[in-house]
DNA sequence: ACTCATCTATAGACAGTACCTATGGATTCC
DNA sequence: GGAATCCATAGGTACTGTCTATAGATGAGT
């Protein structure tokens, strides 16, 4: 059986002629006939009654008429589905970010990807780092940028350390000195937010390295509002410094450094699901990351169709 | 798109591998791997992400599957439906045929029939020459026997004339002179049956172009009841010749010519869908057909698939 | 890190197919 | 009875779908 004849023999039963629906569907009479002979030698059955002038269905041809027009119409149903599917999709980029880095990197990233690719539209979408992950594994999003996990089904590639900096109001002692000590940092009220997200585990497991206690103020459920707490000094706070670059240039918050030379940065990667082919969408992104960050991001070799 | 195509893009789905799924399917990789191809190329979109080790179906090979599965489900199912209308009818033949011939003549001719073709069941469906005419118009049988009527669909060929004739109690005035005037049957009690039929109204307009106004003592329901109540003496009746041979070769019933010379009889036909070709089977009754009433039917000389 | 196994994709050859035109045979219409 | 129309067959041919052989990529095992 081919779909060719089951066209075929829809069409014959349509118009009660071989003539008319070798017309119909662009191919010569005896095409046709051989078509509709073809079907009938296989399904071992006459399917049409010939008469002197046209055809008339048998009980058989009537009897399988419906299965053939669902099985066409379902088939088209598929094909609309996918082209629905493209129009979606076709043109677009969906991106997971970790919080931190969608609203203070991943401006500047969308930013150069646009001038580069201004017919693509981007869809964010946001979540913890282990959100994100899960949403490149289900393909909810296509690329994730978040702290670097791993799995086996998901390719991450680093591109930057996110670094954290100690942070106070400009007139708190820290401030004036320029530099505080870890004992000195336990002592104040620490602001954090977000308990359960990866910056706060990391905020608490390098103060317990450094075997300090941190005591904890407050937790707020932002890095917006941990702003401005310090900046009505409530307490001090460890944030990413890409967060905060525009109230430190306009003086209400000041960089402390930490008088131990701690370093606290969260590695940051980009992140696709395995496959051997990407969209051109995503290699577009994946290739202004590379620019960005001068790091190689491996499916870049890959073609696509 | 083909068939061929859905099925090898159903196996991948199922089996995850490009190797696995030929196999299923008995046929090389590369051409499985050509199959899909070509159908990604007419669909224009990805249907399957390559791996390193087998294949996993795209957010489009996902959305088209179920609409390949049902496609190809319902086209067996079609396939399924034909096959049980195959066994149905296939070594059997369906005759109509009015009831006088059912009871009386068909049994020769399908002791004749059988005896040709042991292998053919036959199935009988009983009616007034109208509703046969229906029947085969409808397809609800494919051969008729009934009194000859006409349709511009419908195939007669006549057969023979059913003689009827004046039919009384052996020792019944009639019976003991060996004939009866027109004059005389109007004066005895007449029996009748089928007030619908054709018989009825044959017997009718008989007797009112002989100018007399018959005495319908009563009207029964059956051949078989009407001789009952002839041989009781409670009536005279016209009766189809072939519906009691048995009882007048016994004696039970007498056959009484008509004075004037009056012949009554019904032509009878055979009657087939007009068509190019018939199944063996009914071609094969056709033939017993001819040889026992040395007729020409005009279908014989079609060919079967 | 290297080698081997496994999987998909491509290339070239070729038998079979699906289409064409021409025309035969049958039926219907005038 | 002849013309028109329809379906079926025949022969030719370009194209297709499959094969084998092999390239290229990835993953597993050592």
């Amino acid at each position: 059986m081919e779909l060719a004849q089951i066209q075929a023999f829809i069409a014959a039963a349509q118009r009660g002629s071989f003539v008319r629906a070798a017309q119909a569907l662009i191919i010569t009479q005896p095409s046709l006939s051989a078509r509709i002979h073809a079907l009938e030698t296989e399904l071992n059955t006459m399917l049409f009654h010939r008469l002197g002038r046209g055809v008339r269905l048998t009980e058989a041809g009537k009897a399988f008429l419906p299965y053939a027009q669902r099985a066409l119409e379902t088939l088209e149903q598929g094909r609309d589905t996918l082209n629905a599917l493209e129009k979606v999709s076709s043109g677009t980029l969906q991106v997971g970010s970790a919080r931190a880095i969608g609203a203070y990197v991943l401006p500047d990233i969308l930013a150069r990807f646009r001038e580069q690719h201004p017919g693509i539209d981007v869809n964010i979408r946001t979540g913890r780092s282990t959100e994100v992950l899960q949403m490149v594994m289900d393909e909810e999003v296509q690329v994730g940028l978040a702290r670097s996990l791993k799995h086996p089904d998901v390719l991450s590639t680093w591109l930057y350390d996110e670094e954290i900096s100690l942070v106070s109001h400009p007139e708190h002692p820290f401030a004036l000195k320029g530099e505080a000590s870890i004992y000195d940092i336990a002592k104040e009220p620490l602001i954090l937010y977000d308990r359960d997200s990866s910056y706060f585990q990391l905020i608490d497991r390098v103060c317990r390295e450094a075997g300090v206690i941190p005591n904890v103020g407050m937790v707020l459920d932002s890095i917006e509002a941990t702003k401005r707490m310090i900046e009505r000094g409530f307490g001090i706070s460890f944030l990413p410094v890409h967060g905060i670059t525009r109230e430190v240039e306009s003086g209400t918050l000041a960089l402390i450094r930490i008088t131990e030379g701690h370093q606290v940065t969260l590695p940051t990667s980009v992140m696709v699901r395995r496959a051997r082919i990407y969209s051109p969408a995503v290699l577009a992104f994946l290739r202004v990351l590379k620019s960005m960050y001068e790091v190689d991001v491996p499916p870049l070799e890959a073609t696509s169709v």
